[in-house]
DNA sequence: CTGTTAGCGCTTTCAG
DNA sequence: CTGAAAGCGCTAACAG
């Protein structure tokens, strides 16, 4: 059977605790006796405390837990995905468990957790909340009380490309954005059906583009998502909005990714930016884009930051923290054309 | 004080095990008794079995640990570790641990351990031994008895690209590689010290190559590695090894990074490929590279479903799995510059 | 510097 | 369907 703690220190003689001080506080004990200890847990082939007891005892286990959508490898394959955990990687010494929507929160062996991105009542949200697990939300949903926030004021953000829009003189834009409902769903939306939108993050920027759009008193701006970010998706999203609405003169996305599906669903049908204007979201680095840049890596940091805070039991700074965003001109707006 | 599993039994008057079973075996308690010890817990803010004392009992928690190089952040950086963990992610219903070498694998609380590309006798590998913990190591070290391995032949990928040059006349070729040692080491490598090489998977490459160009009747093919795979670092090297060879016709690079190096060099030097002919390694898509595609994804779904089967006690297929690589033509080599 | 004591919270036979 | 017993392996006072 294999070494335990308390069979090395049978084996030699000596107490439970000084054998755990060896591994735990050094300074607890002679080097001499220590260098025994260790050297005979090493013929024993014992590696040290077993850190499932070990954990039980001490109740942490200097790790992060990151809930991701239920999907693991979608979060590998999204850029901002990747460049969030970089961030929250990066910033402490903790190791980091990727905790996939499906198993429940209720069972990871973590200290802290950190939720991207899920929708509102996601159920590892009120688990994570019921274990009293310090939480911290990235993202979205942007209103759970007493749960610290870090992301950015996507309606604020998404706003100086609409404007752009609007003062390049397009009254008849459409928006083509991902989805809002945690529940499939594809094809226009209605202004009513906002309100009731699940994925807080897409609703904010839609919300902020209209808001632009009103005020420049513009009316039914039809709005399309897709379920999916991918090209494929966007693409036919880009001919839905565009077939039912041939007389847009300018798109707005909500993502990068979905304005590459209306760049390729023009291909070869409308030039951009002389027939149809374009703007994305994200900054993920598509050539000429007009978009918005958001700081995905730093948002992994901060929080990284705040869960540790709360792990640590230090203090809290505020409830949100909103990071900057940056308005990037591309090349992919031009003035509506004339009639 | 925090309700337990035991408090809640004794409130409710009934036996630990029953709650237990409430959670863990349904079916062994009446559906009305169930939920009634559910509500009551929810009630009490209890949110199910500890996973600590869980672990601590079962000696288990689906979740597999994958060890990186130090810094967890350069994992986040690097396409090919991005599609590898995305590959290890998507193949199993395991949470996933990001332990970082610094950690030790000692307090990993895991079920098993994948390990990524580290030097040869990389301290966490002896711990992970003597935890006996299931372990499968990834790429490197290559020669680790009793370890299941999941790779590619790196001497034997990287062949084709040797030959490409051979074939296009080339007789005056150096080779740019990433480090071949984890003690940081720069500049020009001599063929003697390669056998000390404690980073298998760059020594593979070199010797690979040098196989070749040998079998060419080519001597003296000089080496020069950097510590970095980045463009600043890849850039400097190639103007190491072109500075001291200008002689050179062509450079076979083991990393892609390291030929976008040598082609940010050459930009207003030499003309690419007719003065000077380049091949890479890796396949990440770089327009136009002569290089050798290799699947990093792949990777991760063997090295999980390896780790599954040692874990789950399944036998095990064979030791060392070697997946297909492809060499993929580009339009970076030409035929030697006549003299 | 060393040992004693007292659990951490849970699961699992096994017998009713 | 329920309960009693027996730990899983460790750490943290505290007293010497």
């Amino acid at each position: 059977m294999p070494a335990t703690l308390a069979s090395i220190a049978a084996d030699l003689g000596i107490s439970r605790t000084t054998v755990s001080n060896a591994y735990n506080h050094p300074d607890q004990l002679s080097p001499a006796l220590r260098r025994r200890i260790l050297s005979y847990a090493e013929s024993r082939g014992y590696a040290g405390p077993n850190p499932h007891a070990r954990s039980l005892r001490t109740q942490h286990t200097d790790t992060l837990g990151v809930v991701l959508t239920e999907h693991l490898s979608f979060a590998f394959e999204d850029r901002a995905s990747v460049d969030f955990l970089a961030g929250v990687a990066d910033s402490s010494e903790y190791a980091l468990t990727l905790i996939p929507t499906g198993v429940s929160v209720h069972d990871a062996i973590v200290d802290g957790v950190i939720v991207y991105s899920v929708p509102e009542n996601a159920q590892m949200l009120l688990d994570a909340k019921t274990r009293n697990l310090p939480l911290v939300i990235c993202d979205q949903p942007t209103n759970v009380p007493d749960v610290p926030f870090v992301g950015i004021d996507d309606a604020a953000a998404i706003a100086p490309a609409a404007e752009a829009l609007v003062a390049n003189g397009h009254r008849r834009i459409g928006i083509l954005a991902k989805r809002l409902f945690s529940t499939p769903t594809n094809g226009f939306v209605a202004p009513a059906d906002l309100d009731a939108a699940d994925l807080h993050l897409q609703r904010a920027r839609i919300c902020g583009a209209l808001e632009v759009f009103k005020a420049a008193g513009l009316r039914d701006v039809p709005v399309v998502t897709r379920d999916q970010n991918d090209l494929a998706a966007a693409t036919d999203g880009a001919r839905e909005l565009l077939e039912t609405h041939p007389e847009l003169t300018a798109v707005l996305c909500t993502t990068d990714s979905m304005a590459l599906g209306v760049i390729e669903y023009c291909r070869g049908r409308r030039a951009i930016p002389e027939e149809l204007s374009v703007t994305g979201f994200d900054g993920i680095g598509v050539p000429g884009l007009t978009t918005v840049e958001q700081p995905n890596r730093r948002k992994g940091e901060v929080a990284a930051m705040l869960v540790r805070s709360l792990i640590e039991g230090r203090p809290q700074r505020r409830e949100k923290t909103l990071l900057p965003t940056r308005f990037l001109p591309g090349t992919s707006v031009a003035p509506a054309p004339a009639d």
